[in-house]
DNA sequence: CCACTGTAACGAACATGTTCGTGACGAACA
DNA sequence: TGTTCGTCACGAACATGTTCGTTACAGTGG
């Protein structure tokens, strides 16, 4: 039903406006920008653009497909880093990347299972490509290695995002009392970690995991591709594969 | 309303069995089983139960409580690998956890969201602690790698689950069509690279990022910690700390 | 025994996502 | 001009998660 690249509206007849994927996009954008995510529902949204819900299904497949232009759409105020070694300049991109999920509650959590879709999203993958490459990973490996970074950065970024801070405290809580309950004799390691595991700052396990992960991409071949020399500049200039 | 250790049941009156956590949490894995997860809805369990929809919140907070049960519940099929280095046995019960998340359409997805709660996760993380201090990781360090390698498992999982072949398609499209309609000049390394970017197999990506992380961890102080020296042992027997 | 409190059980109501069917209308064709 | 086909627009209907209010009953204290 849906998914034309651009669907002819044929609401010029009583005087409202046509419309349009990017209508619908643009308006959910005021929407996610005014009263938060959770407000941008179809019904919501359809009142905003003066018909009714199951119109919207012509321009958007269903909220994923929506969400997914929302987070692309985001995404749009990433910023470009341009100073520090190839590996700070990876991080401080994500870094940046969660920024954005920060913006409005619950962008993070959706960015989990919602692929943003778009030209900032595209960008960014470009991005990170050049900076991967540019730092010596060889090609291949940089084109797995993306997912991982933007999966960690997701995931830090949900783990920790405002909304969720009640979820957390009630994780925090379980994980506590979990712990209390926990045999020593059993689960050793649990009762003698469990104020580790949830210890340290988003920021401080977001940089430490894409830190882990550049260090080891860095060092892991592919198991699909021939065995490469470790060829990875500790802190090259990103511009020489440009 | 709910979260009372043990709450009371009333149904005793009408020649009902009375309502228990245990048996909302049972029913739901009979389901899940039975129906897959999309019909583990609180109507279904209702109904299932001989009771109203509502009756159900008096013993889950909510879905996702529900959901943190039964992910757990299935956990209880790990199996403990028991072979190989203390990497090999990281990602053997990986594997097998991402296998788990395999055997009904839709866990994957949810375990993206929802963590498990229960004395299974509670094991899976005993175990992954175990593995990565008896194979010479710092303990501070282990308690946030586990976290970077249950993601990353759950990550690959969604991505590769079966119930998502149609979304994957989907994905894998979409991600062709934005290949084909890239400017070389603006995205060189994503049009060299769309291929690679969805390559491998699922095992194979598991595999492979798991073997990043574990180099990682490996090599990456925690920035909140003392310098440590490096101190993995390559192929350690991981009873050593147990 | 009575009064009060707390809570399990659960229906009614509401919000939300989505599908299906129908009307309106433009384009193409005879 | 009339007819057919394709598609936008969108209401009605349905499934789902959840909240709120009410009833019945157990437990406790005076």
């Amino acid at each position: 039903m849906t998914g034309r690249a651009h669907p002819t509206s044929r609401r010029e007849r009583p005087a409202k406006p046509a419309l349009s994927r990017a209508a619908v996009i643009s308006t959910a954008l005021d929407l996610l920008h005014a009263e938060g995510l959770d407000r941008v529902t179809m019904r919501r949204l359809a009142t905003a653009l003066d018909t009714g819900p199951a119109s919207l299904y012509v321009y958007v497949r269903n909220t994923a497909d929506l969400h997914a232009a929302v987070l692309d759409a985001v995404l749009g105020t990433l910023t470009t880093p341009t100073t520090g070694t190839w590996q700070d300049r990876v991080v401080a991109l994500l870094t940046d990347y969660t920024r954005v999920l920060f913006t409005h509650p619950g962008l993070a959590k959706t960015a989990l299972v919602t692929r943003p879709d778009g030209p900032h999203y595209t960008d960014l993958l470009e991005r990170l490509l050049a900076l991967l490459t540019g730092g010596g990973v060889d090609p291949g490996r940089a084109a797995w290695a993306v997912d991982l970074l933007l999966a960690h950065a997701t995931a830090t970024a949900a783990e920790h995002a405002d909304r969720d801070r009640a979820e957390q405290a009630a994780d925090l809580d379980r994980l506590r009392r979990t712990a209390a309950t926990l045999d020593p004799t059993t689960h050793p390691h649990l009762t003698a970690l469990a104020d580790d595991l949830v210890s340290g700052t988003g920021p401080q396990r977001l940089d430490w995991g894409l830190r882990v992960l550049l260090t080891g991409v860095a060092a892991t071949p592919r198991p699909d591709q021939h065995q490469e020399p470790p060829c990875t500049s500790p802190s090259s200039e990103p511009g020489s594969a440009g």
